[in-house]
DNA sequence: ATAGATGCAAAGGGTTTGCACTTGA
DNA sequence: TCAAGTGCAAACCCTTTGCATCTAT
């Protein structure tokens, strides 16, 4: 990440603009809108970089690819409406993990994932 | 999943043997102790059959692909040893799930899934 | 000028599928 | 017997990599 090419610059475009979980393939069809013939390999390419560099972090879903979003946010989880495939933030944390843990094991991280439907596919 | 064959028998065989989650080479492995020539086409085959009949039912981890464990155990969660990488069923929920649900989301379901050490790597 | 970045295509993992052969009922 | 099941190889999807070319600096 020492050069700062068009590429580059559309693709954390990508990022600040889009305020949501984002696939490779979506970044891809976003950032040709400023550069047309930019490729997938970059877009992979850029991603690690960024992740690297910490301006990024992946979001991990069970059973799904890895998407991304930028790193900064507070430590929080997600939901992921099953009717629109979009993924939300969540604040806030369960409170009794530590109850769940077998004895003699050690708790380092957790990860949260809740499904359902969001507001707007809730209400239709 | 209409016949009985020798490698059916096998590959049930070895999620009745082993008890925890297993991938489909870990599958692949074990069966052919018994099947030697048997092909990962016939364990991925057989392995959705088993799902589709209730058999199976698949352990999603985030950022990980899929393993398959026996059906019928009740509702539980994972604990994954980033030492020695084995994945531990842990029973209870979180309780409190409902409140990080934001307003006008309908929780149908949840995954968690705790990180750290199992006792047998914490001890060492 | 030149090392870093890009695009393409090929190569890698994991999973599925087409097809001829085998086998359980 | 003969349709369901198997094994192999090819095909797919997602991701990474090799290499010739391009481009910020």
């Amino acid at each position: 990440m020492e050069r700062n090419t068009r590429q580059r610059d559309a693709i954390r475009h990508v990022f600040e603009t889009i305020p949501r979980p984002l696939g490779p393939y979506e970044v891809l069809t976003a950032a040709r809108k400023s550069v047309s013939g930019i490729g997938i390999a970059t877009v992979y390419r850029t991603i690690n970089s960024l992740l690297t560099a910490g301006w990024l972090t992946d979001v991990l879903l069970p059973g799904e690819t890895a998407r991304y979003e930028r790193a900064g946010a507070a430590h929080h989880h997600h939901f992921r409406c099953s009717e629109c495939d979009r993924v939300f933030e969540i604040h806030g944390c369960p409170s009794n993990l530590q109850e769940l843990v077998p004895p003699g094991f050690e708790l380092v991280s957790h990860h949260v994932t809740l499904f359902g439907r969001c507001a707007l596919c809730a209400a239709a």
